[in-house]
DNA sequence: TCATACTATTGACAACAGTCAATGTATTCA
DNA sequence: TGAATACATTGACTGTTGTCAATAGTATGA
């Protein structure tokens, strides 16, 4: 999970979700937290992310095997984690590397640890 | 969501989920993950906890309003959210009292935080 | 005991989500 | 240019989920 290069992340991605227990939650902030948990609920996705977040950069191709799911359920996996916010690709050459963004995984945490 | 009586919790409850960053999660261990996210992945039971954690103790009775939602859809949310451990619930007369379960949310966060 | 009030359960339905085979797109290399 | 390769998209199918009306369960108070 430790992160070389410097990438730029997008201002939303961090300025995002107030604590959980600080006052009713707006619909359209409930609405975008709920993505982002709904991205995490689902325990393929859960093992690909735990499998990008432990390699600096994945392969798409390096998924398929140890997830054992095909080709267009990775790719459906893994478009799910990026518009949540929660990885990030770069297409070099044929392939497609992923790797995590650690930012927002700590707004994540900081929704529930107040 | 501040805490004045003693509540005792369940060991299953804080003794799960090893961070996301640390290896390849197993799929025992991801799909007992998969459940809370799920708990958290939509708009009314956010909305819902969020309602619970603002105050000390919450009734079933004091969600229907500010949620908008019928009475079996407020006791199927807090069921699914009392499953994932997140709430704990005491009858006390004809009343629900709910209250989130601190030591759960920060279980979860630190999944996501390492 | 009867009526009232709060919650849970059941059943039904529409909308959504996970999966894969088939196909399309883009990149590399001979 | 053509073949091979990695990934994305589409379409179809199945299973799950959010919702509510109707009903059942349980506690209170007259």
């Amino acid at each position: 999970m430790s992160h070389p290069k410097t990438i730029t992340v997008d201002e939303a991605v961090v300025n995002c979700c107030s604590p959980i227990g600080v006052g009713a939650l707006s619909e359209l902030e409930a609405g975008d937290m709920a993505q982002i948990f709904g991205a995490l609920s689902d325990p393929a996705r859960l093992r690909m992310l735990s499998l990008i977040a432990s390699e600096d950069e994945v392969c798409s191709c390096a998924l398929e095997e140890p997830l054992g799911k095909s080709q267009p359920t990775i790719s459906h996996h893994t478009r799910i984690l990026a518009e949540a916010g929660l990885i990030t690709g770069e297409k070099r050459g044929r392939w497609m590397w992923w790797r995590v963004v650690p930012e927002r995984l700590k707004v994540v945490a900081r929704i529930l640890s107040e």
